[in-house]
Parts: structure tokens; C-alpha cells; sequence
DNA sequence: TATATATATTACATATATGTACTATCTAGG
DNA sequence: CCTAGATAGTACATATATGTAATATATATA
């Protein structure tokens, strides 16, 4: 049985309580946060092993997708939905531990250029199988055309936050 | 133009470097985080001139849905979605607002009572009518049948996540 | 050139979240 | 009863995230 029900059945009393109160809505920002509290939880649990969490995950696998692994810190920080301040403090721990470098940019020189080393590119080599095995795991049963749609309206409810 | 295509590029980049990597469930994951934070945000925004933040509304908002406006400490953290740790803390912070009373359970006496004051009500139904209009705002022109549609995806893909 | 405005990055104070260990209480089996 | 093991809640240390202000550089315009 689901961990949802509780606050399902919470949110109908809600509805009662206050008939203007928009249930769908608020049923669908309640699954987004069970879900993102989840699967943060597991990332973490299954990096943890490499010496790194959630967060510098994803500013590595951000470096990774990217030619030249490289990008400037602001790049960085909307790739991986990070606040600018956040970015100096994960780059700094990135740094200390040799995964990435910072280099001055020529172009401009107000920007940093963030890039991978060889034993950052080495480290996200190393745990991409486990990576791929929990996201794997993760997604489950799906239908590929379950999955399709569930990426067409996420996008889409995004969209919609984005709008204002 | 969504602030996700440039995630959702990086990540195609990903897959040639790393053909084993499985796109679809890493979007899933990613467009989750984005509309997560982002929900998180408005919703603090919104919050603020009420003196109150996310977890703390998502707390009151569990209390205000449940018949008595009371639950113990482990009932409130499921329906919330946080840490137990964390359950003592916020639960603190709404204590000295006022907005919630701790009492002594007779069935069992390791347990703690969390009940609404009538200030903690009175909060609620004053902030209610803006929170309407933020979910309203939110979903947007989603159809009710996309809506529907996005609900249920999001319950499989959930329980596929608590499956393990 | 000189000045105003914008942008990139960072430092620091503060806010928020989590893990671990501890206390008190309960439950079950001898 | 009594003890062993389970459960509820919390305190405290630590980890993580954010807002604000400060600094340096770039760009535009008089």
C-alpha cells in the first residue's frame, strides 16, 4: 500500500472543510514532493559509497553532458537548479577533493570556468552502472508509453509554473 | 521556452558518452527536481506575510485535515513527508508561534499528541484563500483529464519507487 | 575618457535538514 | 512479575541550503 493514502485521505477532509480548496492540484504538488523526497533519498544512499551526495551528482553529471566538460559557474548552476550561492560552496567541496578544477575564463574575466578533471571524468565512469541500475530500478514496470506521457505532462505542468 | 531543454540536452549528451544510460528515467527524475523546487519556492514566497514556511504549512494544513486537528508525532511525519528529527523541530518552531499545542497521550505514554490551537485555525482559514489561488494559478489550463492523467502516472511511478 | 548600470562570483550570517545516540515507555515470552 | 527487545520522541552535533551584501569586471553612453 502506498505511503500516500494518509495524505490523500487529509487533503478530501480539506476539501470538505473548505469547498473552495483545488484537490487535484494539491494532490499532484503533494506526489511531487513524496516523490523527490524518495528518489533524493536513494541517490544518496546509493553515492554515498563514492564519497559524494545528491547535489554534487548532478553539478559532475551536468559537467559530463556537456562538450569539453566545462561550463561558467552561472551555466552550472541553472543546469542543475542550483541557487548561485549553492554553486560555491559545491564547487568548492568539488574542488578539494580533485573532481573538478576552476580556471579562468579569457573570454570574460568576471566568469570561472568549471571543468572536469581525469579523475572526476574516472569517478563518474566508476559509478554510472549503479547510477543506471537505480534509475532502472526506479522507473520499474513503466510502459515506455506510460513513461513517454508522464515526461509530455510533467513538462507541461512546468511549463505552467514557469509561465508567471 | 522551458528552462529544462538545457537539462535535457546535457543529458543526451550523456547517453552518447554512456549508451547504457537509460534517458527517459533520468528526464523523469530531473523534471521532478525542477518542478519540485520550484513549487517549494513559490509556495515560501507566498507564505512569508503569514509567518510561516513550506514544511510549516505542510504541517498545519496535515493537522487541519484530520478530524480532532490532532496527530501524534510519527502519524504527522508520514502525512508530511518528513524526518521524525525533523518533526521536533518544526513542531517547536509552531509551539512558541502558538499555532499548535503538544499534550500527553493516556493510551500510551511515549506518544505526543500534536493538536491546531484555535490561533492555528484561524491562521489557516486566513491564508487559505491565497493558497487556492496559488494551486489554481499553478495547474493552469491543464485539462481535468490531463490532470487526472498526470495523477495517476505519478501514484504508479511512486509506487514503483517504495516498491523495493 | 568618465560615469552609470549590469553581470559574475564569492563571503558570511542565517535558516533548514539529517544522522546518531539517548531516554522513556510499551509488549511479549519466560 | 521480570527481562529482552521493540517503539516514540527528542537533543545535539553536523550537514546542507539560502539571502544579502560586497567585490571585481564588463558594457553602454555621454
Amino acid at each position: 500500500m502506498s505511503s500516500f493514502l494518509p495524505t490523500e485521505q487529509r487533503l478530501a477532509i480539506t476539501c470538505q472543510r473548505h469547498p473552495a480548496f483545488p484537490r487535484d492540484p494539491a494532490v499532484l504538488v503533494r506526489l511531487i514532493k513524496h516523490i523527490y523526497k524518495r528518489v533524493h533519498d536513494d541517490a544518496n544512499a546509493m553515492l554515498r559509497p563514492y564519497g559524494i551526495n545528491h547535489p554534487e551528482y548532478n553539478l559532475l553529471m551536468m559537467l559530463y553532458g556537456t562538450e569539453g566538460y566545462a561550463l561558467h559557474a552561472t551555466e552550472l548552476a541553472d543546469a542543475a537548479g542550483e541557487k548561485s550561492a549553492n554553486i560555491t560552496r559545491l564547487t568548492n567541496e568539488l574542488c578539494d577533493k580533485g573532481l573538478i578544477a576552476r580556471e579562468a575564463s579569457d573570454e570574460d574575466r568576471r566568469k570561472v570556468t568549471l571543468v572536469l578533471t581525469a579523475e572526476g571524468v574516472a569517478l563518474i565512469e566508476s559509478f554510472l552502472p549503479d547510477v543506471c541500475a537505480l534509475l532502472e530500478r526506479q522507473a520499474g514496470d513503466m510502459q515506455p508509453r506510460e513513461t513517454a506521457q508522464l515526461e509530455r505532462l510533467l513538462k507541461k505542468f512546468l511549463a505552467q509554473l514557469e509561465r508567471e
